[in-house]
DNA sequence: GCCTGTGAAGCTATTCACAGCT
DNA sequence: AGCTGTGAATAGCTTCACAGGC
């Protein structure tokens, strides 16, 4: 597998989406040019990221909708539909689950845990929640790879542990701490205060 | 203005608020090698950062927790203490208002617009509702530069264009679709789909 | 000794620019 | 003509490595 760059993965996503709708639209071949402006970028950098699924355009036509969607789910996607796991089922954790509820069949949120044990045995936006023991035995009974983490900062690190030790390989962390990690764990911070922080500066600066 | 990159005023805040802890801990003061560690980095990316607001480290002592969590202030931080409006009261937008609750009270959400009227006038998480009729109103009497977006995608750039054209100079945008802005507008994204696909598909790889 | 601050080197990511195709 | 695919060039970010200080 040839190596490819974190951005690179996250902007095919986002390829992948644009397409969809593209499709939605009756749209049958797009030019690396229009794409670009769809997922304002350039129309270089779309054709090098699409170097990591094969390129398949025409000089003429463009790239075919459908079928480019398909060669970028066939990198992306895993051939099996994959669960993930939702640790903290507070205000942002009940969010996650409405906002990925239904959404995508290949990577759906399918088991929640909280702490609070009044939460254990609920159905939350079609979610079933699990108390925090239950961790290990549920991973590993549904081969869960993958976790999104919204508990708070101060239980993130030990939560984190949780994880790694029950084999998840993939973290999706809104915890505004770094956490620690083993090799072989990829985790993707999302830090709401981080990001609304440099919004506020660069909005001053006038960039 | 020494020109200073996105990821390093995003790193600033970050140093600051492991700062911040430190100093609850009663610990005065830091190694770059210990901030580094903290905050999942390098000593010789912290250093590099910190060029940024003027270096004031000692060799012996290292860095004072106190004066330099005032000078990463001084840095990002405006004068005086500035509003946030958030769009869309749905379920993200509550779990947003819920997260920056009366956390700092330099960067606020103070206004909140949905275009369901049966929102206006409620009071969320402390926050007050008003219908998406007065948000040119309301942020040109508040003065707001910012706002958070969590609306859904197919109104994004329509909320987009009025927020431009309501003064707005900054968005946090949790909208997957990528917004069209005009120069001088700071637009930071978001998009929990593309993260979650990274994850999964780093977390295959074994990364 | 071990630290900071920083020029210089090294890397990674993006953009250019052009050959090849239709 | 106008497009794709890609080596080569550029820009941007990170790390190295060392002078200077305590």
């Amino acid at each position: 597998m040839p190596k490819v760059s974190d951005k690179t993965v996250g902007r095919l996503s986002l390829y992948r989406r644009l397409l969809g709708r593209l499709a939605t639209d009756g749209i049958e071949s797009v030019y690396s040019h229009e794409l670009a402006a769809l997922a304002g970028s350039t129309p270089a950098q779309v054709r090098r990221d699409l170097m990591a699924v094969g390129s398949l355009g025409s000089p003429t036509r463009g790239y075919n909708v459908s079928h480019l969607a398909d060669s970028i789910g066939g990198f992306l996607d895993s051939d099996a539909s994959e669960g993930v796991a939702l640790i903290g089922v507070g205000n942002l954790g009940r969010a996650i689950l409405a906002y990925f509820a239904g959404r995508r069949p290949r990577l759906s949120i399918v088991a929640a845990f909280d702490n609070d044990p009044a939460k254990a045995g609920r159905v939350i936006h079609g979610c079933r929640c699990y108390p925090m023991e239950e961790l290990a035995a549920v991973v590993a009974e549904r081969s869960i790879k993958v976790a999104a983490l919204a508990v708070p900062p101060q239980e993130a690190q030990g939560v984190t542990n949780a994880l790694v030790d029950a084999g998840i390989k993939g973290i999706l962390s809104f915890a505004p701490v770094p956490l620690r990690t083993p090799r072989g764990v990829y985790v993707e911070d999302i830090d709401m205060t981080m990001s609304l922080e440099k919004v506020a500066f660069f909005a001053r600066q006038g960039a």
